[in-house]
DNA sequence: CACCGTCTGTGCGGTGCCGTACACAATTCC
DNA sequence: GGAATTGTGTACGGCACCGCACAGACGGTG
């Protein structure tokens, strides 16, 4: 029986060997995300590493002119601070938690030496597993890229609820239709719009900032291809190993 | 004095410190890379890494429809193959020449080799450079991402043109307005018209697939912000050490 | 309960780009 | 020198999304 709280309900913590686990524990700390909390910003330094277990965040960049959008989302499935140990420190960028909720993070310097150990005593699996999940962001920076280019509103609206729903428990989302707005970096009227064709269609529910995914298959079939993609490369780089 | 073609042209190769340098020349390959030519696709194994010294080539998304767009170029100031040390060995992407050129290129086991020296009797300064590069390929997509939802045709013809100008040697560019299309996404004749008014500007000069840059100051004024901060971000991670 | 702030719905004109179609100009090829 | 190929200019309807404005609807608070 699992606790309610562990660091291997990130699945990066979770993938690491024992051998290699093992002295992060005292280490970990436990922190509370609230939503609009904002872990870095632009030019600022990362003084830790977060890896998420039920909290999601979002990698942001806010335009000169006051627009913005996401570039990637990062749950469960991932960390945040890949600049510490690609060595820039910084990114231009925002990371802001989109969904309230629990993370477990690391001196940033901690992170480093563990990360440079690899060819030493260890097997350097947490450098392996960080640069693998390295090209898995790369990959969703990407196809976001392509997604803003070429696909409609309501496509990427599914994208971003499918995404949202693997990294979250329930089937059941937190946030409104203006923060899915300011995420997609589109008008929340025009979310208003897709959303209601979803819920006609029986494929969510929702109601004041609370969404039920009631038919997952169905917003999988409105989704553009970019969901999957993201979704395969991810498995592939990053196995589960329940 | 220096040759026609050297591997120092390629800014990482450059970049490297003289005792983890010499060893490489052996196994640098001069190739040519004509324009079109495919480097590696979705799913195909990366044989060799690449690093161009006169070449451009796009990394490239194609969609199920068969829309396309560019997610990020290499020039002379980066490499292809960044899956090859991140452990992924292929992505989602393509890889393909975008203006004509050379490049040099390097079995991608025995970077993978060096990559993973680090920490050994060597000072894992190619494994630094290396991760340095891969945040600025970050940075430069993160950038796509946004430059795709908010900013106009014009604005990211005029990041391309002075993104491919920054890799060229000269003030011209050779490549038509179709494949100016492909890479940002756009209908051939969007490109016509944007560029009909920057000629009109003064700006550009063009003709039958070749652009002369008049007027660099003007591009740079009509280019979004994009343009400025992965400039920023890459001299920042990448220094020139002329 | 009445109130107020938050969240959602709707309508309307505007616009940037798309899809398509076609004309013309500059090269290359025979 | 004529024909075919390639690159560029132009025009027109259509549509997805924007910006703005405002109305209703729910939920917590005093």
């Amino acid at each position: 029986m699992s606790a309610l709280h562990a660091p291997r309900q990130n699945h990066l913590l979770a993938a690491l060997p024992a051998a290699e686990y093992e002295h992060l524990p005292p280490h970990l700390e436990l922190v509370q995300m609230r939503l609009g909390d904002v872990l870095y910003e632009h030019g600022g330094e990362l003084r830790y590493v977060y890896f998420p277990t039920s909290a999601i965040v979002s990698l942001h960049y806010v335009t000169k002119s006051g627009a913005s959008a996401e570039i990637a989302g990062v749950g469960n499935e991932g960390m945040i601070g890949v600049a510490v140990f690609t060595g820039g420190e910084t990114t231009p960028n925002l990371a802001v938690v989109q969904c309230a909720g629990y993370a477990y993070r690391l001196k940033s310097q901690l992170l480093m030496q563990e990360f440079n150990r690899a060819g030493g005593r260890r097997s350097g699996a947490l450098q392996h597993l960080l640069l693998r999940y390295t090209q898995a962001l790369m990959t969703q920076m990407s196809q976001t890229a392509i997604c803003n280019r070429h696909h409609s509103l309501e496509q990427q609206l599914c994208r971003y609820l499918l995404q949202s729903l693997d990294r979250s428990a329930s089937n059941e989302l937190t946030m409104t239709q203006e923060l899915i707005a300011g995420m997609l970096g589109v008008r929340r009227e025009g979310v208003t719009e897709a959303a209601g064709k979803l819920q006609h269609a029986g494929s969510i529910s929702y109601s004041r900032g609370h969404i039920t995914v009631l038919d997952r298959s169905g917003l999988e079939t409105q989704a553009c291809e970019c969901y999957q993609v993201v979704k395969t490369e991810f498995d592939r780089l990053l196995p589960r190993c329940d």
